[in-house]
DNA sequence: TTTCACAAAGCACGCGCTTGCTGAAAATTG
DNA sequence: CAATTTTCAGCAAGCGCGTGCTTTGTGAAA
């Protein structure tokens, strides 16, 4: 809600009173110099490696050069700061899918099943890809309104698996509900920021095949 | 380091001094009055629904009507009983998990599979069973030490799948690696812990069912 | 007489966040 | 143009509070 506009004015006030010097930007869309992108990305990584409660908004403010107060010149609390790092990895996961979605014919549909795995596993294991890791694992610490803004970006990304893993069910390539389907899938892949380790074991192209072999026939 | 023995004792204090009134019991297997079980369960509900550290050990106390210091008469830190609490989740879940698949003639596989599954997801959302859950999302708060104590009752029940998943591979209704496909259908599965709800969408059989046919061919 | 299973009270610490301030930069004005 | 005004981006300091945990005390049981 806004503040209600006057409808009388008195001639003096009639001058509208362009304030002078910088003009303001609003809050919601700060441009903020270059440090609120380090900040998010310290955040993130900070945020996955110890964890959102057992990081401090001062070691994020040291991350970046910073001293204990400043970041909430930029969040106005921590909490918000967590759900920045979510919103941004989750636009940019959404990017990346759409971008890898288009790159890949339409049918058949087992390549864009293929694509949309390899696409997942690199959103959860690529190197700087942190916030979406965070997203899935302090989902608790968000309050009840930053979840409802969040979980409509977490639908756009989980909408663009249903009209595959339909087509696979029309091919006879899936042969479980659409709905569970996409659950227990999400479900496995993402269960892999858990166990899976870049140094070690197998490599994101084997897990897609693992993964393909696993849920699909044929 | 514990005090060392004395080697010389004189005349006196040779006589053993059997103390007198109640006899000690160890601090590692406190019988307790009852009172320690009910602290772990109270413990287990609070830390799947608000989160480890969302929770204080004043919530825990009060929740089974004892004083803010009380609970650390049973247990030495906030951290051992979430370990102990993991635990107890562990062995209960192992056992339910043996009685299972006795109960089920080894062979076809596919039968045990399905016991299995069925298992695990009571193990996730029976009425009660917060205990695994707990140990699901919670790894993060616990030490290195007690991290290594628990590894070994996880490998412990994980075991149990690799021989159903061979047989399976063997005859075909799996074809991804068996080590993968447990990794991935073990996810798969714990993952339910973020999006099931008893009371609405599907049932467990169901979910069993679902999970059968989207990870086994034929 | 000793131990048990707590109660009662409180300590020290780290946390999120606030307040007040400041040099620099940018826009407006005469 | 120079002078003025306003905002920007962060520094410096610290407040209040909740936390995990400790210490001492105590009635009952063995």
């Amino acid at each position: 809600m806004t503040a209600p506009q006057r409808l009388i004015q008195t001639a003096t006030e009639a001058v509208p009173k362009r304030p002078r010097g910088r003009p303001r930007k609003t809050a919601d869309e700060r441009d903020d110099g270059n440090r609120r992108p380090a900040l998010l990305s310290a955040a993130a990584r900070l945020f996955r490696r110890q964890g959102f409660d057992a990081t401090s908004t001062r070691d994020i403010a040291a991350a970046v050069g910073m001293h204990s107060g400043s970041p909430f010149y930029h969040f106005k609390s921590k909490s918000a700061l967590l759900c920045a790092v979510m919103e941004e990895g989750m636009r940019s996961a959404i990017a990346r899918q759409a971008c890898a979605v288009q790159s890949v014919p339409p049918s058949p549909a087992l390549a864009q099943m293929r694509q949309l795995i390899r696409t997942h596993f690199d959103t959860l294991h690529g190197r700087g890809n942190d916030f979406v890791p965070v997203m899935l694992y302090e989902h608790r610490s968000l309050t009840d309104l930053q979840r409802v803004s969040l979980s409509k970006l977490q639908h756009e990304y989980e909408a663009a698996w249903t009209p595959v893993l339909e087509a696979l069910h029309a091919s006879g390539h899936l042969r479980a509900p659409v709905k569970l389907s996409r659950l227990l899938i999400l479900g496995a892949l993402s269960w892999s920021v858990q166990w899976f380790s870049a140094r070690k074991g197998a490599s994101l192209d084997e897990l897609t095949d693992a993964a393909m072999a696993l849920f699909l026939k044929e």
